[in-house]
DNA sequence: ATAAAATTTTACAAATTCGTGACAATAGCA
DNA sequence: TGCTATTGTCACGAATTTGTAAAATTTTAT
């Protein structure tokens, strides 16, 4: 699965860095110098999400955003702001209402792509239909399989089923792995906002998933962090 | 922060429930019984949401809702619609495109709550979620971990369990190093202007606090300036 | 040095949160 | 059709967290 993000940056060097550090990450990235040549990419290429740049100064950056976000065919991408220190970040917040983020500058490549990931997991959590292999347990979305491989090296993984809620669950909490989730987080992700269950049937389903792994010797890789939600953790 | 919604309703008792409700959750309800009144109130206060109630049926909260999404100054509320079990929810589908959830009644007071959290979840920013790393503390919001680096060069940096409010305290702090907050200033950030709490009681977290600190070697990290407050600092 | 003020500890009861087992309702399937 | 798996809820008890009051200690001012 390949993600494209469309830059619109009009300073070269920062452009360049952006760019730089996104192929690094295995992102591919096209770039505009304005809003022209941007709208023109768009007309060609979805993008996955769109880093509006330095142009935000002159108002040029909102108004494309807003533009974005009115336009059926794009209005579901979610788009990543770069602004400068000097402006009030109360100002900014009013403004860019139709921004899933923004980064105040000067940001390191580090802190950007871990918000372009962030950004692009909050849209697109489960997308990905690749086996998802951790903390000795392997899940396999399309054949809905999840093996266990335990210590002593046994051959043979083992098997294990899961209702299909607890596999969403598992799955879920495997793709966001080390982060904590609220019960309302995974209500949200796991039943949408329409489905109305109460707050402790999640705590149910976790202790449903604990029980099952605990039957084959893995424990603590559903942890509770008290207060405030779970998380899926290999120590 | 404080949040403020705006209940649309003429059914009296409907709308005391409601009211009452948001209360409870520490939310401030504004009550109108027709759209005449809600539109004064608006004029005057700028709500975080607006929940529209029975009068859907006369098509008037549907025109209401319009009216909201079109002006400039209201048009990024979120609304909430309570609707009628009777109704077609596709026809209601169709007619409340400018609304962002609704309910369908009848609806437990929590339900409600629930929903109300979620519009506002969807709105509101993501919470500044960066790793901080100061003074041999790495505290990560996501994972909602802390670490600490002993200065005897272990690679293995020793993991500290706090409570959800020593997390948060920690958190605050870290984030505003070097600055002295009052003990006002404290609880006005971490407890809200809603919570009412004795200043006393912010000592005993900074003890708390400091006692698993202590445990790790972290001593004079979290440092008193008398007569005024606290403060975290790297010295 | 002594009283007053501010902060740190200690101890404790109330409130909250979480894990668990049991249960009815529902859906899926043979 | 009946059987079985799944789904979501509830209530209870255990464990933890929360906020407070009050005693003990430290610091400051007189």
């Amino acid at each position: 699965m390949t993600i494209t993000i469309l830059i619109v940056e009009d300073e070269p060097i920062l452009q360049e860095m952006i760019s730089l550090n996104l192929k690094r990450a295995g992102l591919i990235a096209l770039c505009a110098d304005n809003v022209e040549q941007a709208k023109r990419i768009i007309i060609n290429v979805l993008p996955d999400l769109v880093i509006i740049g330095g142009i935000l100064s002159s108002m040029e950056g909102i108004e494309f955003a807003r533009r974005l976000k009115i336009e059926e065919r794009t209005k579901s991408i979610p788009i990543l702001m770069l602004t400068a220190q000097d402006q009030g970040s109360e100002i900014i917040a009013d403004l860019v209402v139709d921004v899933e983020d923004y980064i105040i500058k000067p940001f390191s490549p580090h802190e950007l792509i871990a918000r372009i990931k962030a950004v692009l997991r909050r849209r697109l959590p489960e997308m990905a239909d690749e086996i998802i292999q951790w903390g000795g347990l392997k899940l396999d979305p399309t054949t809905h399989r999840v093996h266990v491989y335990t210590k002593d090296e046994q051959l043979e993984p083992a098997e294990i089923t899961l209702g299909p809620t607890e596999f969403r669950l598992l799955h879920f909490l495997m793709i966001n792995r080390e982060r904590v989730h609220t019960r309302a987080q995974l209500q949200d992700r796991l039943w949408g906002d329409h489905v109305f269950i109460e707050e402790r049937t999640i705590d149910v389903y976790i202790r449903r998933l604990r029980t099952t792994l605990k039957a084959v010797g893995k424990e603590n890789l559903v942890q509770t962090v008290r207060g405030i939600g779970y998380r899926f953790s290999v120590e």
